[in-house]
DNA sequence: CGACGGGACGC
DNA sequence: CGACGGGACGC
């Protein structure tokens, strides 16, 4: 992994790319060929088919001997889809051996014998909105070629579709047809073989927990990291709501959470820094509760909250490392949460003289989730003054029995809070409307119903996209 | 005022 | 049967 060269290549000058072997996914052919084949073959043989990138006859280091291999790097997927079906098998130049042409493997995972084969390369994995059936997917991507099947994975329990699922076309050409040219609200990628999930899926997992941030995910790179939604998910874990097992130590906490004085600092911090060494870092000042990455802040910066369980440790807190060159040369901006100046200002502490750290109003302690697959009772809108971390909001929800999910939308403050049971709900909009969280202001209601997705009946349309 | 995400297959 | 180079930022 340290060997990805391409990394630096995001955006969006032209086009050469010397060794980006694996975009877009499956564009590299390796050949199978004779000694005697010269890269002129190759050229003549497959041009045909679209833009080459690149083609690369192998030779023994040494000897300068051909090895009887090459590589074909097409710009287009489909374009090797159709080059790999129509010359496998086929000769070229004078030479009597059929070639053999397979889908190059990615450079540092060798060879691709031991595979499923086609399997590969015939199916697409993509995100199907809960009201549509096998049928409409089949026949909205039929246009790109013979489906095989489609399977819209769905509940084990109620059979409700879970919200994605697989089309298997009859051959690669196709499958890499719909890839390109399939609307991009199914977020269609190659499926992985069945046994091998998570490969690479692991950059919307955990933040930088021991690792630096990575920076640009391959494809269909839209933003991944600046909104508190996405970001803070992978931080599920380490809160003080382990998961749905852990409900005591959540109780523990919640218990504590009241008697705390507000503590809340902002801080702007190199995101180079992760955010264990962000915690290890204001650690050093006793009473540190709470340490949060939650958002990019600049190009180089992330804003990060910072929670002490007593208001004199976050003074000292922005004391000490306000200004601080952390790492060498990237200043550390330490602010009391919501406060502009950067003089502190006491009396804003002492207006607060009831109010914990976390919320301003008091919180009956957590209580059970319920499995993410639980029947919605009611949903609710939330809106924010303020981005505030997924984590801190999971927690807050979790007061009230039967929480299902949160989640806010990318790159908005408000989003929507779902509960098995309407009493958790309703008590959640007593309790919670007009409230704060470290300073952030929330309003909560009932949430409308969703807009109708694709029945196509015109009617209210408040957005244009759908 | 402020409105619709992500997702990996019954192992 | 078979699996990984050369080139090079830019005024």
């Amino acid at each position: 992994m340290s060997d990805y060269r391409s990394q630096s290549r995001g955006g969006g000058r032209g086009g050469q790319d010397y060794s980006n072997d694996d975009d877009p996914p499956m564009s590299r052919l390796f050949i199978i060929c004779n000694k005697a084949h010269t890269e002129d073959d190759f050229r003549e043989a497959f041009s045909a088919y679209g833009d080459i990138e690149d083609i690369w006859v192998v030779k023994d280091k040494h000897t300068q001997e051909n090895k009887g291999i090459a590589y074909v790097k097409f710009s287009k997927t489909s374009d090797a889809a159709k080059a790999q079906e129509e010359m496998n098998g086929k000769t070229i130049g004078k030479m009597d051996r059929t070639l053999k042409v397979l889908v190059a493997a990615n450079r540092n995972q060798g060879s691709n014998k031991s595979e499923n084969e086609q399997e590969k390369y015939v199916r697409l994995f993509i995100v199907i909105p809960k009201t549509a059936t096998e049928d409409d997917i089949r026949d909205e991507f039929a246009q790109w070629g013979e489906v095989e099947s489609v399977t819209i994975v769905r509940e084990k329990n109620n059979g409700n579709p879970k919200g994605f699922g697989y089309v298997r076309f009859t051959k690669f050409y196709y499958a890499a047809v719909a890839f390109e040219n399939c609307s991009p609200k199914y977020k269609a990628v190659f499926a992985e073989p069945k046994g091998s999930t998570r490969s690479q899926r692991d950059q919307y997992g955990r933040p930088a927990e021991d690792n630096p941030v990575y920076s640009n995910p391959g494809r269909g790179g839209s933003s991944y990291n600046n909104n508190g939604a996405s970001s803070g998910a992978g931080s599920f874990n380490n809160d003080w709501n382990t998961s749905t097992n852990n409900d005591m130590s959540a109780f523990l906490r919640m218990q504590n959470v009241p008697v705390a004085q507000p503590s809340c600092l902002e801080v702007t911090v190199s995101n180079c820094v992760n955010q264990d060494q962000l915690w290890r870092l204001f650690d050093i000042i006793p009473g540190l509760d709470y340490c949060q990455i939650m958002r990019e802040h600049g190009p180089r910066t992330n804003e990060a909250m910072v929670v002490y369980d007593n208001p004199e440790a976050a003074i000292y807190a922005k004391d000490k490392l306000h200004g601080l060159e952390y790492p060498m040369g990237e200043r550390i901006i330490v602010k009391v949460n919501g406060m502009s100046s950067a003089r502190m200002d006491t009396s804003f502490i002492d207006k607060r003289t009831k109010k914990d750290a976390i919320c301003n109003v008091p919180l009956p302690p957590a209580q059970p989730l319920a499995s993410p697959d639980a029947q919605v009772a009611q949903r609710l809108f939330i809106v924010l003054s303020a981005n505030l971390p997924h984590s801190i909001l999971k927690n807050i929800f979790s007061c009230w029995k039967g929480l299902i999910d949160v989640y806010l939308l990318p790159n908005k403050n408000c989003g929507y809070v779902k509960y098995a049971e309407c009493e958790s709900a309703q008590r959640a909009i007593h309790v919670l409307n007009g409230a704060e969280i470290c300073g952030t202001k929330i309003k909560v209601m009932e949430a409308e119903e969703r807009s109708g997705s694709d029945d196509g009946d015109g009617g209210r349309k408040r957005l244009r996209r759908n």
